[in-house]
DNA sequence: GCACTGCCTTGATGTAGATCAAGAATAGAA
DNA sequence: TTCTATTCTTGATCTACATCAAGGCAGTGC
């Protein structure tokens, strides 16, 4: 069983059976650093899963870049509006290192209404997750300070502070590059 | 076709027939000003429209009441973790005025998934919109000041401004009472 | 009517975090 | 390696917004 399988066997609590087939419509696909997963206004009819590396959404807003969120290895990835409701897309993803991804393409998401009878509950779950962890995001801008939330994230994450340059992780959390470094200095010295 | 009806048959776009069997199943439900939907911590295994009156969504943080989110009319609400995963609610919720509700039961929602062949496919889009609107709410708070917050809440939804005291509208701003004073003092002339 | 309660406003002051600017460190590329 | 481009840090200053405190105005009950 591999990374893919393991975690839609954990997510999803499928049969053995129709697990493998569902991972077997996963096709793999790698990015350099640099490369986009999705730019901003086109369309991204497909959703992966990230095997390694780390993925950045993101959108320009006045000529700051604005990142909403880091996706590392074991999350899936997708621009909902483009997936769901066949809308350009939102976002600009875009490789922050090099990538392995399992990818469904768009033919094959449609497929899996028919190899998975419950497709549609299980997405349901899935999206229903992510809306909550999105909702516990909103509270803490609401009820937190920059240094909160760097707090909350590196208890939750320190990995990603070796691995994606700060200044990303700054603006995904909702300050500049120079108050997250002082936040570090302070709480690693 | 009563309120309820005309929102789900534009929002699902479902036959006519099943429409008013869908209808059907919610059930008339009343809220005094004060009253809670659910607290925190218990069970809410019901999913209701709002068809008059203000709900307010909030969580208890040292000493502080924070306000995530305010319900109007038309809007659902429920409190997702509970309905979805059965868990104990996530949220406070709380009349701020007297509320006509429809309201689905746990029972009649299970019900859904007989009646509607295609229910969980309409609650994944259903979902998925609202974490969307989340996903903009978090780009907000990222990208944006407090005044510019109350610009874009003030031109979607300038009623609720007469209709909920300003005290919730600030936290769930993610400011205090004292600055939504001065910005509406400034906006108003 | 008056008192009480809840909410809003206004002013004075404090502070978290932004901005600006200059180096230092690190990573890539040739 | 050396050159260049990013990224990170540090300090000085500024500002948006919070906090504290007092007063004003409903609305409600007696």
């Amino acid at each position: 069983m591999n990374q893919l399988e393991s975690y839609i066997s954990g997510y999803f609590g499928i049969s053995n059976d129709s697990l493998s087939q569902v991972a077997s419509m996963f096709e793999e696909e790698s990015l350099s650093k640099g490369d986009y997963y999705v730019k901003a206004g086109r369309y991204c009819h497909k959703l992966s899963f990230l095997k390694s590396g780390y993925l950045r959404i993101f959108r320009q807003k006045e000529e700051k870049e604005i990142t909403q969120w880091i996706s590392g290895p074991d999350y899936f990835v997708t621009d909902l509006s483009t997936l769901i409701f066949q809308q350009t897309a939102r976002w600009d993803i875009q490789a922050l290192t090099d990538c392995q991804l399992y990818t469904l393409s768009n033919e094959a998401y449609k497929e899996m209404n028919r190899v998975v009878p419950d497709w549609p509950k299980l997405e349901k779950l899935f999206i229903a997750k992510c809306f909550l962890t999105l909702e516990d995001r909103v509270f803490s801008f609401l009820s937190m300070t920059a240094e909160e939330r760097y707090n909350v994230l590196f208890e939750m994450n320190s990995d990603i502070f070796n691995q994606v340059p700060l200044l990303y992780l700054a603006s995904m959390l909702g300050m500049t590059p120079e108050t997250l470094s002082r936040i570090r200095k302070k709480a690693l010295g």
